[in-house]
DNA sequence: ATGCAACCTCAAGCTAAGTTGAGGTCAAGC
DNA sequence: GCTTGACCTCAACTTAGCTTGAGGTTGCAT
């Protein structure tokens, strides 16, 4: 292995197939610490492929950036997430997906009442109650999250 | 019945629950199209409160405005969308749905498998492969829909 | 005929997850 | 030792779906 195994930011977006611009957002975001040469420029540890890698996978899974932060924030920086890692912080990805699966589901039955019955009826139709209740926390009506 | 069946905005808000701002945002929008008194005022059609049920519900579906305007494009302003549009137009949203549940599931099985391995090797991970296929059209990584 | 709640417009702000561009610096090969 | 491509920062822009605020007008009840 050679000594300085440092990568420029250039590299790891070619790694990982993020864009530089998106790298240095996440670093914003505190998801990356990479270190300065002299020069201030950025050199990222090989680990931090890994972790990119991870932030990707997760995100893709549905979780935003601060939750990834959060699931992250027990990794020390220049640690690849292990098996160990991963199947804790899988963990509570599996539990989300499960509650969207469910919830899909419940719309998908609804659905199914409602096209029988066409009634749209505001306060009385199973899908309109139903949506109230995943509708919460944001500002006006929401998407299916 | 009486003769002046028009409702101002805020009668409006208060029997769908939309805000106020929400409802000249619907408007902006070409959700809908109320008349105007001869000081200005909104003046929604009684048939309006239907139709932004209506929004609210196909938004809960996972809809954009732009595609409930499309879908609201056949409907006359003015008439209450029946069983028969709402069949039509909860077809569509059926197919999503599915389509949906069954990412959802795909997914749900590939993580089972990872949790197994730990892997995370980018390029060869399931998970992230899987992930490739949905996460297109829009700019950078984005959340499941 | 007056008071005041409800209405009006327009502009700016919010969140998420970045991208784009301007203007400037660094480092590596020739 | 100079050129060139990769890097730097900072600010502004993007989309969706609204909210908030300022400053002004309308319309209904008394």
């Amino acid at each position: 292995m050679k000594a300085n195994d440092l990568l420029p930011i250039g590299d790891l977006a070619r790694r990982t197939g993020l864009s530089v611009s998106a790298i240095r957002f996440y670093e914003e975001k505190g998801l990356v610490e990479p270190h300065r040469t002299a020069g201030n420029q950025r050199r990222f540890l090989r680990s931090d492929i890994r972790r990119l890698s991870f932030i990707l996978i997760a995100q893709k899974l549905g979780l935003s950036l601060s939750e990834i932060e959060e699931a992250l924030a027990g990794l020390p920086q220049g640690r690849t997430p292990n098996a160990a890692d991963w199947k804790r912080i899988s963990g509570e990805v599996k539990k989300r997906i499960d509650a969207q699966i469910a919830a899909l589901e419940k719309v998908r039955e609804d659905l199914d009442g409602c096209i029988g019955c066409g009634c749209l009826s505001l306060k009385k139709c199973a899908l309109y109650n139903a949506g109230d209740k995943w509708g919460e926390g944001g500002s006006g009506p929401r998407v299916l999250r």
